[in-house]
DNA sequence: ACTCCTTTGTCCTGTGAGTGGAAAAAGTAG
DNA sequence: CTACTTTTTCCACTCACAGGACAAAGGAGT
């Protein structure tokens, strides 16, 4: 099949394009009812999404009581590619217009590998799910990576976890390589994309999405759009100060958030404990790996080690600190806990639940939810989807 | 003259009335290259605009090399009433529609009184403005209060420091009692607003106002509009944790930003400073007034005591510390600092810069100007004309 | 099977917004 | 006084869109 190419002509098709890919298949009428359009204009501007071959007519509604109607959807021979750098490994993920994932392979990767041996796997990754007969090919991919974007462009600035990026045209690159449009923003940013398509943010409008991985960062939605600041670095949390005179952090400074609590920090705390003998349990682990990671502290800490609980709950009263002023500063609907770390689970949200409710002023955290992201893993691939589509389904 | 009740009838006109409020008296001409209008489509929306009398002719313009063209200009009669209530005193000023100050009064008064004294007080500096002559009536009042603000019904809810507010209908009231439109917001916003209309912060898309007076708060504005929160009590940063384990503050908690640095808790310890003779200055300040208050911190400053200067620094120090936190969350293109404290001027500006170059990522700050706000008291009443403005030149 | 009612889809015309060209009006520069 | 600009008005034409009329298709009751 030849990939589409047509975008919607005026505001009116990009409003009926999003509301098939966040509604899944619906009659002529009841998109009638949604949009606020007479019958004849609703009628025109479909013909033309038919012509253009966005959307397929797909056979006949229910009856509503009266004559019934014919269903139309998204074309279903349309895909994405969503793609979700991490430090350590990449998501790749192919989806339909709907934004429903087919497909999705996971490998570790090393991101400090520089940005043309990450896009060989992430290639390599796009045909092994080509080849599985999910794709003929894409209409579109959006790209996560771990660190600020100049979002326009597509290019990642001064990122401080991935030397080697910095002024790399991803956007450019992958467009010619992939050979369809490319959006490129934050990973955070399209983790709470994801949550906000189809996990729990689906009806906030203002709300945080911090996501705990080697790093630290968080999504902000003001509007239910996302707000990437002056430069894309908003959002970059993980080098506020948490601790007065703390942990030196590799950027220059001390007592940096992501130096007391991230998934890297978490591991250097398991292994030290480990040697130190304070825990049985870590020890064992050290012992059978070689290493530690936060995956073992979880795994610890479920197991009801005392230390791998203990470091939870330090992290995570570190964290909902620095969390409770951002609440008070701007006082979201809503806070999505994410990112690898998600594996720590109850404990790790208690802890911070009780920071932000003690250090926040009532009126900002009366009735504010605080609660692990829904999607895990898929969260970055599917907000990636949606970033491209989001692009694609706007006027041209 | 019977006050204006028209409404711009379209986006167009709307937008008409902004450039002519925010670029002063414009020809016909001039406006058809701003706004992307066909010559005919401007001729008949401003030619609707002259017969709401919002608008009225203002003679010729100078030519630009040809005809001469007929300038246009919103009708001089119209008057807006600014009103920032803080905690301690009421500003109330009289604008024109491209709010420019015609008249302005500060009074002392404590919120503490509770609303109905507070507006007796208010109406009656209104009347007063009246009565020199600068307006016959009001066309639309701007009203700032010192606490979060339910801002479409212009409520305050649950202001810590103005007991007696909760839920006072505000907005339907002063309607009601000045018989014009009437819209309600937090001062800070307002603040945010008056020096984004006339002020620092004219070009700047996103940014941070915080503003140091009894309290701190801190207005934020992304992509041009304020943004107020869930709940309305977004940038509420006096209580933002600066010190662990710091002063008992009057919300609960203890360590909060405010409890340690704003004009009570500087007044506070002036005084103390004075008892225990570690500053002849203030002590002489304090014999002579039986008090003392950020005003005689800010002169003893200047006056080169040691103390003062101290005070200042300890305090710009913290509050450099939450603002460095806030930029790397927020990354914004520029901060603003006012309200009260702004006379402790460039040694507390000092401070707060060091904190923040210090303490956020090179991203974030490189081209981040850290400022004093440039229209001191007079931000709030332009920012509160300028809300009604927004309000009444808005599509009906 | 038939009637009556509801819902859906199509057609068609009227209206009003808006564009762009032409020409008149009012200047400036030499 | 002439040639050239700019501003303003006027007018005809296009286009988007609403809304009514009507046909098509189905359900429910008799």
């Amino acid at each position: 099949m030849r990939r589409m190419t047509a975008r919607p002509a005026n505001a009116h098709q990009a409003r009926l394009l999003r509301l098939l890919r966040d509604g899944g298949p619906n009659s002529r009428a009841q998109l009638g009812d949604q949009v606020d359009l007479s019958r004849s204009k609703l009628a025109v501007e479909v013909d033309r999404l038919l012509e253009t071959d966005l959307v397929v007519a797909d056979g006949l509604a229910a009856s509503r009581g009266g004559r019934r109607s014919h269903n139309i959807r998204l074309n279903p021979h349309l895909r994405f590619l969503g793609v979700d750098i991490g430090a350590t490994s990449v998501d790749v993920a192919v989806t339909n217009a709907e934004l429903e994932i087919l497909g999705h392979i996971n490998q570790p990767m090393d991101v400090r590998e520089g940005p043309v041996a990450v896009f060989e796997q992430v290639l390599a990754m796009a045909a092994k799910l080509k080849a599985s007969g999910l794709a003929e090919g894409f209409d579109g991919a959006g790209i996560g990576v771990p660190g600020p974007v100049r979002f326009p462009e597509g290019i990642p600035v001064a990122p401080p976890i991935m030397p080697g990026w910095d002024g790399f045209p991803v956007r450019e690159a992958l467009s010619q390589d992939l050979g369809c449009p490319v959006m490129v923003d934050n990973d955070v940013n399209l983790m709470a994309m994801g949550e906000q398509h189809a996990g729990v943010a689906r009806t906030v409008a203002d709300f945080l999405c911090v996501k705990i991985g080697t790093g630290i960062g968080c999504g902000i939605v003001v509007g239910g759009e996302v707000y990437r600041g002056t430069t894309g670095s908003a959002g970059d949390i993980g080098h506020i100060q948490a601790v007065p005179d703390g942990r030196p952090c590799a950027c220059g400074n001390r007592g940096c958030l992501e130096a007391h609590f991230s998934g890297a920090a978490l591991a250097r705390d398991a292994m030290e404990a480990a040697e130190q003998r304070l825990s049985a349990e870590l020890a064992g682990r050290l012992e059978a790996n070689g290493t530690l990671s936060a995956v073992d502290v979880a795994a610890a800490a479920a197991a009801g080690d005392a230390t791998a609980l203990d470091l939870i709950r330090e992290g995570g009263n570190r964290t909902g600190q620095v969390i409770a002023g951002l609440v008070s500063f701007f006082n979201p609907g809503l806070v999505v806990i994410g990112g690898g770390v998600t594996g720590l689970g109850h404990t790790l949200l208690a802890a911070i639940r009780t920071q932000v409710y003690r250090g926040s002023l009532p009126l900002a955290t009366g009735n504010l939810p605080i609660v692990l992201g829904e999607l895990g893993p898929t969260a970055g691939v599917i907000g990636a989807a949606r970033l491209i589509s989001d692009h694609l389904f706007s006027p041209a």
